[in-house]
RNA sequence: GCAUCAGCUAUAU
């Protein structure tokens, strides 16, 4: 079963449902046990690929082989729905779960519900949710709290988030090193410097076990206030304290000399960076692209980028046996340093570059996304090109990519402004039948 | 069952 389950894996991986079907054929033939696990691995694959139909045949054909989901099973589907963004399909197999006594809904399949309601916004709905679970017997954990938590400091409701966080403190002694990070996260995001500190050095003193995410979040919050020495300060100590710097620690780095407007002294911590044998990703060069471009140098950050693209071709060693092969993979340039790019040309009053820019992203095989088109779409509307930009609008729709809020909400703007009051109707109908409301 | 659940960095209104 074992063997089976690791072969399944890679078919889940290339995508080949025939395959499954012949394996699983071959592993009753020879009398193989056939578990649910053995479908939640392939599952899983799919859905790291973002093939949630797949992932979610898959479910099926295990339902049709004779084996009732578990817990597991279900969990999956409904971690691989919500990663995907299908919170509704997620409810729904909480429904069958609630209705179904051989298979209830555990702690996990609530968190996860929490978390993402959490994430949306929906602080109601992930209440509601850990009243449920409590109802079940089930108690909330660290993890659910956290969520919780987490979603008053996403909506910028610090004190209840810090009246939550020491109500969890007396009541549940449910908080962790985790929940500690959120705080500190919170504070910064509030402006709360001084207070983010103070919780940060309580932490260090008080001999928790911290982490890398700690340190990095605290760098991020002194950065931003462009306390750029300070950064540097505990970058230097958290080392001696045997806490290796990581991509995101050079990423903030990066950008707070970015914003700082010290853009030369990002780009040595960028060459150090290499030094130290960590390796640069989209983050780092759209940090780099965005640094430039603010400090006037466009020309340079697109020469940067397309230095960067071209050399994006490279051999991807991820090994994924223990056969050292090497499978070569074309790699492109991740869209959001290219929007960086087209939003600084947009900003410069280059429409006609940003518009090429467009079509040189696809012939490099690089496909613009709802932002890339949201970009374009806003500068066409601020030149005061609204057929334009509606024609760039339906343009997106032609290729497949969803509008989403912001989209709506520059459409709406630019019509309006332009008196084309019918065309906003319009708009305003296609977000209903999207479900989508108007902020 | 070491598998499913919480915290860090970049792009649009």
């Amino acid at each position: 079963t074992k063997t089976y389950s690791t072969i399944a894996r890679l078919v889940g991986e290339a995508g080949d449902l025939k395959l499954m079907h012949s394996l699983l054929q071959q592993m009753q033939k020879e009398g193989c046990p056939v578990t649910p696990y053995f479908f939640a691995d392939i599952m899983m694959a799919y859905g790291h690929l973002g093939k949630v139909k797949e992932a979610y045949l898959v479910f099926k054909e295990m339902k049709n082989a004779g084996l009732s989901p578990n817990q597991f099973v279900n969990n999956c589907l409904i971690s691989i729905l919500i990663k995907n963004g299908y919170l509704e399909g997620a409810k729904k197999v909480l429904n069958m779960m609630r209705s179904d006594d051989e298979c209830p809904p555990d702690r996990v399949t609530y968190n996860m519900l929490i978390d993402k309601c959490g994430k949306s916004g929906n602080i109601v709905k992930a209440q509601q949710y850990c009243v449920e679970m409590r109802q079940r017997g089930l108690w909330p954990n660290e993890k659910s709290y956290c969520s919780l938590f987490g979603s008053l400091n996403k909506k910028g409701k610090i004190e209840k988030a810090c009246q939550l966080f020491d109500a969890i403190k007396r009541k549940h002694k449910l908080v962790n090193r985790v929940t500690y990070t959120e705080l500190i996260k919170g504070l910064g995001r509030a402006g709360e410097t001084e207070k983010a500190l103070e919780v940060f050095k309580k932490m260090e003193d008080s001999g928790c076990v911290m982490d890398v995410v700690v340190y990095n979040i605290m760098l991020d919050i002194l950065v931003k206030r462009h306390l750029v020495s300070e950064a540097w300060k505990l970058f230097v100590s958290m080392q001696g304290k045997q806490f290796f710097p990581t991509v995101v620690t050079y990423n903030i780095l990066i950008s707070g000399f970015c914003m700082a407007k010290r853009v030369d002294e990002a780009l040595r911590w960028y060459e150090s960076m290499k030094q130290d044998g960590i390796n640069p990703d989209c983050h780092t060069h759209s940090i780099l692209v965005g640094g430039l471009c603010k400090g006037g140098q466009i020309d340079a950050a697109y020469k940067f980028l397309m230095e960067k693209q071209s050399a994006c071709i490279l051999k991807d060693n991820a090994s994924r046996g223990n056969e050292g092969e090497c499978v070569e993979r074309e790699m492109v340039m991740s869209v959001a340093v290219h929007n960086v790019m087209l939003n600084a040309f947009v900003k410069a009053g280059r429409l006609e570059t940003a518009c090429t820019h467009l079509k040189v992203m696809e012939e490099n095989g690089c496909t613009p996304d709802v932002f890339s088109y949201s970009i374009i779409v806003h500068g066409l509307g601020n030149a005061g090109k609204a057929k334009e930009a509606s024609a760039m609008y339906k343009n997106m729709k032609e290729s497949g990519i969803q509008p989403n809020l912001v989209t709506f909400n520059t459409m709406i703007d630019i019509l309006g402004k332009a008196g084309m009051i019918f065309e906003v109707h319009e708009i305003v109908e296609e977000m209903k039948s999207l479900g989508l409301k108007p902020d």
